[in-house]
Parts: structure tokens; C-alpha cells; sequence
DNA sequence: TCTGTTGGTCCGGTGGTCAGACCATAACCG
DNA sequence: CGGTTATGGTCTGACCACCGGACCAACAGA
């Protein structure tokens, strides 16, 4: 009997199509205003590290599908996106609710897995990265050891697979062009100093419980962390 | 002030360095019994639709690494993993039970969500495809139906990024090549007619939670049904 | 009106990939 | 044991994607 394919065929994708593709979810993700301006190619070759000819490429691709258009020498997204009826604005915050939904999904359990099964060591950086936090801290300072934090403990689950997704969900937190844009906002300032005093002391009482190896507290710390996190971001930022 | 920067850097990957990593990946799932002899070149090719020189690199590098080695004019896993010092059969257990551990994260809580905010016309089609198992069914045919019927659930759960998320759970659940080949091992055979009649089963109690808008028993039936099949892979199949 | 920025076009070069051909050697089979 | 087949090794020419750069026209802003 022949042997069973074991393999799926690699897919190709081009550097322009990946820029393509980012480019579209920011906008259709609520990351630029209707109207603005995109940043130039030139700036954009920087951010991605590209040659121009991709993003001009990817630009193209975005004209020609209705997301963007040229206005005299610049480009700048259009007032109305084909199929969306529903400001940026919502759909900012739609996309932090379902990111927040994401993480009571599975950061939970990542965390009570952790709990029961982090080493020593393991247990030792998570208490040393939470002792880290302490406010007032800039926006990049805060989210750069946020996400140290939340990995260390991603990898002490003990489930290649689930740490893995869950570093998907941290990319995505992270990575997000709309949960940036609401925690940078001018207007934003004082609240998002609030979140970072919050979310400090939550993230010791992470690891005391972590500590003590009591995934049932654990549990209880994150439910709570999430929920204020979420209720602050949504509630009060714009 | 500056734009804040948007986007990170466009990461390259040459097609030899994904074969590379999918057959390293494969090897050190336990998918290959150590000793045996790889899927020749040209075989691999037809596989993965690529040029006989990009596998060739990839598998130079695995030389390399010493997860393979030739042998006369064969190539071999080599009788002892570098760094790995349990059974082929115990990884690739190992990686089943874990892939079960992720689906009782993720499956349970998507389930529910679809139980919830799916509209009409999903239901209708879940119901659909739930009654399309038809025990006694070939493997092959049993696993695509099964994929578009967990998928068919996921779209309905009204979260994009949880959808694409048990997206991957479901890539790595129909692509393990740990999983294939302990469904398709021929001593393997009675068992899994069992597994097959059980899921179909298990799939209609599903879609009729689903039909009826009852997350409880959606969950209690997710909860059993992955049960089932877990203790029924990992206690009688090898 | 002048300057700077932006998009448009073009160029030559590099690396990756492709499909194919051919050969030497080992493995397999009768 | 000899013949056939299969496998890995090497090489070739071609094509594509991408790169970095240069230059220009037109627009935006001061």
C-alpha cells in the first residue's frame, strides 16, 4: 500500500501580499480615521523593512480594491469603506472586547496550568518580573514587561500547543494597532495611568499566588484583572 | 510628535526552511519510527509541490542537526534523537494528549458561544452536517466531515479571533501527522471504527444543544464527547 | 513663490526557486 | 550473481521576487 501523504503542499506568499493584507486589517480594523492620510510609502518602508516597490505594490493592490485612494500626491484611507457601516471607533472597541473574550478563554486556564505545574525557577522569574512593575511607567516600558510577564508564565503551562496559541493572543494584545492607539491618545492619559497602577498590583498578586502554587487564587486574580482592565479600556478610553 | 510606529518588520522565510521545520517537527513528534528511512527526495517534492533543491537543503540541514543521516544511498532518522531519550511512541502521545488538553481550553468555550449567538441559517447547516455521519465511514472521509463541522462551529462563536485561533487547534488536530497515523495504523482498525461510530453520535447530540440554543448541554456533550474519544486514543490505539 | 514631500518610473544586481538532465552508487528482485 | 530500479549528488539555464538607488513631476505647506 502507498504511503499516506504525510505532508501538506507549502504555500507561497509574497512580501507585498503580507503588507498587503496588514495594511487592510488596520484599516478595516479601525486603526485610521476615515479620510486620513497613510503614512507614505517611504515611511512604511521603514516600519516593514522593505524595498519600496513591495509596499507600493501592496498600496496598489489597496486602491484598486476600494480601501484607500489618491489624493493629489498622498494617499489617505477613504470616507467610507466598502461593506462597514460602523465608525473606527466601534470597531476599535469591538475588536478590544474581542480580545478581551480571547484571553478569558484561554489566559485563564494558561495561568491555572501554570499554577500547578511551573518550576522553581520558573515560579522565581514570574515573582521577579512582576516585582518590576512599578508605576508610574512610560506606555512601551509597561507593555514590553506586561508581555515579558504573561509569556514567562505562557511557557511554564507545560503544553507546547497551548503556549503556543496563547502567544497568537499575546501577539495579537501586543501586536494590536487599535488597543495602541487607545492606550497612546493624548486624551487618554490619565486613565491609561490608572490601568498601569491597576494592572501593577494585579500582576503582584499574580505572582503571590503563583508562588504559592494555588491555581483556584491564580484563577481568581486574573478574573479580576481582566475585568478591570477591560471595563477601564472600554468604559473610559476613546 | 512623531507617528507612532505601526507595523513591525516583514519577516522572510525561504520555502527550504519551512520544509525544514516541518519535517524536524515531524521527526521529533514521534511521527517516525527511529531507523526508519525518510519519504525519498523526489517523493517529498510531489508532497510539498516544490523544486527537488529547496527539499534538498532542508534536508542538508536536517543532516546537520543530526536528526537524520544517510545511509548508503537512503536517508534515515537516526536510532537516537539528539537531546530526546523517550519513545517515538510515548512523543507522539504525548503530543495527542496535549492536542486534547488545548481542545477542552478553546472547544469548550467556542462551543458555547456558538450555542449562544449562532444565527438560523449556522444552525441549520450544523444540523446539516451532523447528519451527514453515517457510520461505518472510511477515515479519510470521517476526518474532512469532521473538520467542516468543528469549523461550521467556530464561525458561528461571533469572535474572529477565537475562530482563528481553534482555526489552528484544528490545523494541528487534522494536520498532526501524530494523530494520522495512529488512525490509520491497521491493528488500529476495530478500535477506530468504534471511535468513528461514537463521534458521529456524540456529533448529532452536539447539533441538536446547538439547534436548541443550549450552551449547558452543548457544553456537557463537548465535555463527553472529548472525553470519549481521548480515553478511547490514548488507552487502545498504538 | 519656493521648498520639501510624495507618488511614479526605471535600472541593474542578488538570491531563491524552478524544471530538467545526467551520473554514480546502493538496494532490491528474480 | 546479474540486471533493474531507486536514490542522492551535481549541474545548467531560466524566471521571479526583491532590493537599493536614482531621477522626475506634481502637490502640499509655509
Amino acid at each position: 500500500m502507498t504511503d499516506i501523504p504525510r505532508f501538506a503542499p507549502i504555500t507561497r506568499r509574497t512580501i507585498a501580499q503580507e503588507i498587503h493584507d496588514r495594511l487592510a486589517d488596520s484599516i478595516t480594523g479601525g486603526d485610521f480615521r476615515p479620510g486620513s492620510q497613510l503614512p507614505s510609502e517611504r515611511a512604511l518602508c521603514q516600519e516593514f523593512a522593505v524595498a519600496r516597490t513591495s509596499v507600493r505594490e501592496a498600496i496598489q493592490g489597496l486602491v484598486a480594491e476600494g480601501l484607500v485612494e489618491r489624493r493629489g500626491n498622498r494617499t489617505h484611507v477613504v470616507e467610507r469603506l466598502p461593506g462597514i457601516d460602523i465608525s473606527g471607533e466601534d470597531i476599535r472597541k469591538e475588536t478590544v472586547r474581542q480580545l478581551f473574550e480571547v484571553r478569558r478563554v484561554i489566559e485563564i486556564s494558561v495561568f491555572e496550568l501554570a499554577a500547578c505545574r511551573a518550576t522553581d525557577t520558573q515560579r522565581s522569574e514570574i515573582t521577579e518580573l512582576a516585582g518590576l512593575f512599578e508605576p508610574p511607567m512610560a506606555i512601551a516600558e509597561f507593555r514590553a514587561l506586561d508581555r515579558r510577564f504573561h509569556w514567562a508564565i505562557a511557557q511554564a503551562c507545560g503544553n507546547a500547543l497551548l503556549s503556543e496559541l496563547y502567544g497568537k493572543v499575546l501577539d495579537s494584545l501586543f501586536g494590536s494597532e487599535a488597543f495602541e492607539s487607545l492606550l497612546y491618545a493624548e486624551h487618554n492619559q490619565a486613565e491609561v495611568d490608572l490601568i498601569v497602577a491597576g494592572a501593577s498590583e494585579d500582576h503582584r498578586r499574580i505572582a503571590r499566588a503563583m508562588a504559592e502554587g494555588d491555581p483556584v487564587a491564580v484563577s481568581e486574580a486574573v478574573v479580576g484583572h481582566l475585568s478591570d482592565v477591560e471595563g477601564r479600556m472600554l468604559g473610559h478610553l476613546e
